[in-house]
DNA sequence: CCATTTGGATTACATGCGTAATCCTAGGAT
DNA sequence: ATCCTAGGATTACGCATGTAATCCAAATGG
């Protein structure tokens, strides 16, 4: 089977940026007044600020844009996956050089888990062996 | 057993510091010039451009400065440890919504992972769980 | 003793980021 | 017809970051 084209890295997005694209990836497409909407009460930025977030997102490829009527409307341009392992890969090269095994150590050491997240992870990795297998 | 006082937060350390503090972290103190020629070859930095990282490292408290002779002799003033729990707190915050789960899902989904590696993990969640046992 | 190297201190400088304010205009309220 | 409002476009502004260059003094090589 002929390899698929790599995709090509995601825009990398700040964190403000990151409050914003996750309501977008929740939501899907969405006005600005929506967004607002979606914000209020947790954070206190004003419209202006969540509109600067949306441009700068829609400059750099991550939201696309569609005008109906005399509003837009936004919606992800990028994949939350994609997105989400990029800054995974980017952080464990960062923090843990790349390791995954002492960043999940260190938090089961400094953080509570509960058994459910035991479980839940458990059945993650044997999820992977399986396709390990195949 | 009375609580430990809440370690007061590492200060917020940049991608670039990163690669200084691990060396630093490494080799335990060290002067400008270990530094430097620790990171050459793998990395272009001038010297001036680790000096100003160290200064600023430095400046912010991450670093200790010793003045030994004319020359300054740098240590870590921060736990390697306690820096790497806090981005990774910050980091699951940000594109996870603070949950460990879906962030090893996503890896093993898109990464290959060795057998070992999977081994290594169970090895880290069965000392979790007799943490939480106890 | 003089020239070169090297480290610390100071300064630089473009870019990105967080957080908006201003200005302008078209629609909606009256 | 008029005034207010909300959204897009433009502009702002201070701080952090990546990546150094300059300046100065001490140590070092010759």
């Amino acid at each position: 089977m002929p390899r698929r084209a790599p995709t090509p890295p995601a825009p990398k997005i700040s964190d403000a940026e990151w409050t914003v694209m996750k309501v977008l990836w929740e939501r899907g497409t969405s006005t600005l007044a929506e967004v607002v909407k979606d914000l209020e009460g947790r954070l206190h930025w004003k419209p202006r600020t969540v509109q600067s977030l949306i441009r700068r997102l829609t400059d750099k490829g991550a939201l696309a844009v569609e005008a109906v009527g005399r509003e837009f409307r936004y919606s992800p341009a990028v994949a939350q996956d994609q997105c989400q392992h990029e800054e995974s890969r980017s952080f464990l090269d960062r923090v843990f050089n790349g390791r995954l095994t002492p960043f999940v150590a260190g938090l089961m050491d400094r953080e509570d888990v509960s058994q459910d997240d035991l479980a839940a992870l458990r059945e993650v990795l044997d999820q992977a062996e399986k396709k390990l297998k195949k």
